[in-house]
DNA sequence: TCAAAACCCCAGCAGAGAACCGGAGTATAC
DNA sequence: GTATACTCCGGTTCTCTGCTGGGGTTTTGA
């Protein structure tokens, strides 16, 4: 649930799509990479997963690339981050045994957890992108 | 912030120490690892950095043992988890450039770890314990 | 006194995952 | 039918986690 390269990669390239979702012209993965600085061999695979789970389609052959599968505000970042880390069932090495302490404390990490899914929920790539776009504002503010 | 396996140690090593914090006796290594089946030489490591953030005192010699440095109820998960976690300012290898959209999706997770430290500082030992017992009379309701 | 009981420091090791790179395909537009 | 783009598969390096071992040093209590 932390913030991995990874997912700051995945998300910095469903940004790069959002932008572009309204032309309708898919976006290739040296653009994203070019634009992001992201290595263009590693995004690769990340689309890939992305794909396979349904957030971005794909357009083979010349003049093909990547596209957003639905409208940028239908996609939240939970979305992203349990495509990305896979939502691995606990799939934890080398636990502690299951004590009844050990249940009340993963109790408490299951709270912890809740509340990081709901804050992801509350946000979609649409947000993130306003958001940016005011950030821009004042920071041309302060230039001025 | 994730519940690995080293806090999981820690918090169940401090819940036993919690639990003969009344007696004022200290306890030992090999009694704590026994109890919770831990291996020893690692949770040895673990009560030195406990030791050394003044969350346990340690006493030396023959009958010797650790200590709760102060009242169970007065120790917070959120003290545990900084302290065995090291707050290492934002020690992530490898992370992708500073851009704009970057610090959006930072300021994202900034909420999330909020969210989760708020949680944390929450609950206490004195508060999982009792937690703990509650749960125990729950199983023995079941029992019966 | 002195040896056992306990803590303390340092070093290394196996396994897993993250981040990344490269090669050889395969589908599609032009 | 070829260039363009995606796709599959494997390997490599690096870091971290969980764990183990070899030495110490301090202190108690018989």
């Amino acid at each position: 649930m932390d913030l991995s390269c990874k997912i700051e990669y995945a998300l910095l390239a469903l940004l790069e799509l959002s932008s572009c979702y309204a032309s309708g012209d898919p976006l290739q993965i040296r653009q994203i990479c070019a634009r992001q600085s992201i290595p263009d061999r590693y995004l690769e695979q990340l689309l890939a997963t992305l794909r396979r789970s349904g957030l971005v389609k794909s357009q083979r052959g010349a003049r093909g690339g990547y596209l957003l599968a639905r409208e940028p505000w239908l996609i939240t970042l939970y979305d992203v981050v349990s495509c990305i880390e896979g939502f691995d069932t606990q799939s934890e090495g080398a636990r502690p045994l299951d004590t009844l302490e050990a249940s009340v404390i993963q109790d408490v990490w299951g709270e912890v957890r809740r509340g990081a899914e709901q804050v992801l929920q509350k946000h979609t790539l649409k947000d993130l992108l306003d958001q940016r776009n005011t950030k821009q504002q004042v920071d041309i503010m302060y230039y001025i």
